[in-house]
DNA sequence: GGAGTTTTTCAAACCGCTTTGGATATCGCT
DNA sequence: AGCGATATCCAAAGCGGTTTGAAAAACTCC
């Protein structure tokens, strides 16, 4: 079924009809009424590839994952942070797009949707430093927000983003008050934005102590259950073990905790954990007894964050650019 | 740019241009080189919302995801898939749709998106018994492909799926043949159609021996580290504690190894652990020494199948309907 | 050289909606 | 009744491609 019959149907003409259906104030509410009972009775809502071409409006926002060997993007963390997003375009009545591309075929994919006019805006997943998608997103025009952000990057752009450096460097701090002079950290991938700035953080922290640290107590990996694992036996087995361990997400933190109890040795007790919990629905550091110690930032709560914001943005595309920085609990 | 412009800019007609693009014989060789090129260089691609209006192909797939409170389907197994099919869908180009819905509203998102005529087909995740959707995408004719099976319709669909019922059945016997007479079985969600197979493979094994279980030896849940964790204290600190857990993912497995620290007992010492494995990029169960003795099947190779299967359906409309039975190893 | 074929190109219709500019109906008022 | 103002509706022109049917050009062959 498509406008012409359905307005035929009514008696009407296709011009009323869509306006009925749009909300336009021209029309009778009374007409309106009767489209918009006759819509719902016979199922007809507007072929949206129509629409599209009519309006030069895509209604949808791209998602773009790049995935390689080395850096598998497709992790947990992306899927809470999608589902918040997600949850308003679809209130919003947009349709979320998700591309899936090798790390090489990345900027040719920004490209391609903008050329295409496949989607209105994107968000960009896993900044790095000084990320040159972001340099190519401005120069084609491209409404976007990142999630997290890149240093270096002088341009004025949309990003949200916890306050990494600072939540890190509470916990370092929460540590060495604790006593603490040996702290391993396990950081995400490196070149991440957001690990260079938790390493940051962890560093200003020993400094503002005036104590050093140790460049062998530093990983950096992608923040696998394994990776965890494999770093905590690594550091712990070691000839001079950390007594507390800074671990960037709970997923690598559960395969520290089982490094610990191949070892025998006992967490909180042996050795101190915190970690940064993004509040994972798989993963809830929550009961009556947390997992472990952690600062808390919801990413599912950033991905609603992150929608509204490009939304907005494509609504009023002369407006400044917008920043969010969370504060993690 | 668009096509009236660019074909001027190659002093040809739009229809020449747009069948040299599109890979029709009715254009000479050399003509076709020279508007490739051309398209290389002023970067042009067709507006694929002008095309599919056309074409009347929405050159899309739709993943429905319905999250609730008590079903929380967004989670890492639901990545990886996804990873598997986007990878695809992006070398057939088409664009992956992702609507994220609540619970109530999906049966008029899968309508919806039919009568938009937003995507050419459909993924149903997570089927139940006798799963509703199925009936409904029959009726609206959209193609679809289940990942997953729902015992209990009768009618002739696609669908993908491991041999859960052999899986579980195995697995079973394996611990009953090395003496287990105790094993506790940490299902899926009830209701969902996989966690009913494996809980049918299940009591299968122990009928073939003779042998009866325990209901309380059976719990159902969202496979989460917490839900893991909590049945496996319940089982364990009970007072027929079982010898063996038999676990539907490696999350929970996860989660019951900790309760297994927190009690002071040894995995495959005072308890065995056998799990279902979908090999999730972020939690290999691999190494030196895997974690646990599991029945694997990687979810992403099924995305994978799931997308052929889907385009394949969507290209031949009147093909019969096809099915996949993985068998895990 | 010209009839018959084949290759190459094009003008125009179409996909299903929105939107502009204009026509018609309705109403209040003198 | 007649007028202007306003509310209501409509015909037709896009949006940017694909595709059909026909024309023009190039090629064959006697």
């Amino acid at each position: 079924m498509n406008l012409k019959e359905f307005s035929q149907k009514l008696g009407l003409s296709p011009t009323t009809v869509s306006r009925a259906l749009n909300g336009y104030p021209e029309v009778n509410e009374r007409t309106r009424q009767r489209v918009m009972e006759a819509a719902e009775h016979y199922n007809y809502s507007p072929n949206s590839r129509a629409k599209r071409l009519a309006t030069g409006r895509a209604m949808a926002i791209g998602h773009i994952l790049p995935v390689s060997k080395e850096h598998e993007m497709v992790n947990p963390i992306f899927s809470d942070f999608i589902a918040g997003a997600g949850e308003r375009y679809a209130s919003s009545g947009y349709d979320l797009s998700l591309s899936v591309v090798s790390d090489e075929d990345e900027a040719d994919t920004y490209r391609d949707l903008a050329m295409r006019g496949a989607v209105d805006g994107v968000v960009v997943h896993g900044p790095r430093l000084n990320d040159h998608r972001i340099h190519l997103l401005h120069d084609l025009g491209l409404p976007f927000v990142v999630h997290g952000r890149s240093s270096e990057v002088t341009k004025d752009y949309n990003w949200i983003d916890v306050n990494n450096r600072r939540a890190f460097f509470r916990a370092t701090n929460f540590l060495i008050d604790l006593g603490h002079r040996s702290i391993a950290l396990l950081n995400g991938l490196e070149g991440m934005d957001f690990a260079a700035r938790r390493y940051d953080g962890f560093c200003s922290a020993h400094k503002d102590r005036g104590m050093t640290w140790d460049c062998e107590m530093i990983s950096s990996g992608e923040m696998t259950e394994t990776y965890g694992y494999d770093m905590a036996v690594q550091l712990l087995a070691g000839r001079q073990p950390p007594t507390a361990l800074l671990i960037s997400s709970i997923i690598p933190a559960i395969g520290a905790r089982r490094a610990l109890d191949d070892l025998g040795l006992k967490i909180g007790q042996d050795v101190s954990i915190v970690i940064h919990d993004d509040d994972l629905s798989y993963f809830r550091n929550a009961g009556e007894v947390p997992l472990f110690t952690a600062a808390r930032s919801s990413v599912r709560e950033a991905g609603r964050l992150c929608a509204d914001m490009l939304l907005d943005a494509i609504q009023t595309p002369g407006a400044n650019a917008k920043q969010i920085l969370l504060e993690a609990d």
